[in-house]
DNA sequence: GCAGTGATCATA
DNA sequence: ATGATCACTGCC
């Protein structure tokens, strides 16, 4: 009989319930966990991205409260999964209050490096859209190492925000 | 360098 | 209904 998870490990909705800028240094070096055909596969978290709520250019809540949107409203350690490119999805956890927009991008953990192959190696998609990260939804966050450096750069591919948004530093990558 | 791919959203 | 855009990846 196997746990699924060490409750004590697991990260609680409180962990996200802070400004996403925050919660995105803190995740590198934690672990993303995915229940996967009866099996835990847990991976350390190499490199977010925080998008900070609707003042945040590159944030698509900026662009106002949609369908697609709507998840993001919702509380801190709800997952906000979305296609982009018609070809890859895209694993975030809204962070801060219930209410107020904001996510941090999950872009790399274990081996796998980008946000599109993360998803795809962890069997991601759509149907974790608004779901909780717990056990119960099959993907969830532990403690692990946390607090090892990051480093601290530009987001990828956020242009379209302006000079101003993109220039930010709120891409973390563990540092090895 | 740039094509692939289709959901989403604004415009009408 | 139509067209532009896109928090990416893989191949040239």
């Amino acid at each position: 009989m196997t746990m699924r998870a060490n409750p004590s490990a697991i990260l609680p909705p409180t962990f996200f319930d802070r400004q996403a800028e925050i919660v995105a240094r803190d995740l590198p070096g934690r672990r993303l966990v995915r229940w996967l055909a009866g099996k835990r596969v847990a991976l350390t978290i190499t490199e977010t991205e925080a998008y900070l709520g609707p003042h945040d250019l590159a944030c698509h809540a900026a662009r106002g409260r949609t369908e697609r949107t709507e998840v993001l409203y919702g509380p801190p350690g709800t997952l906000y999964i979305y296609l982009v490119y018609g070809l890859h999805w895209m694993l975030n956890v809204v962070s801060g209050p219930a209410g107020y927009p904001a996510a941090v991008l999950i872009r790399g953990a274990g081996e796998l490096s980008g946000p599109g192959k993360l998803a795809r190696g962890l069997v991601i998609d759509g149907a974790l859209n608004g779901r909780c990260a717990a056990p119960q939804s099959g993907l969830w966050f532990e403690r692990g190492g946390g607090a090892q450096s990051v480093i601290a750069t530009r987001r990828v591919s956020v242009d379209y925000a302006g000079p101003r948004w993109s220039a930010r530093k709120l891409r973390f990558v563990l540092r090895k």
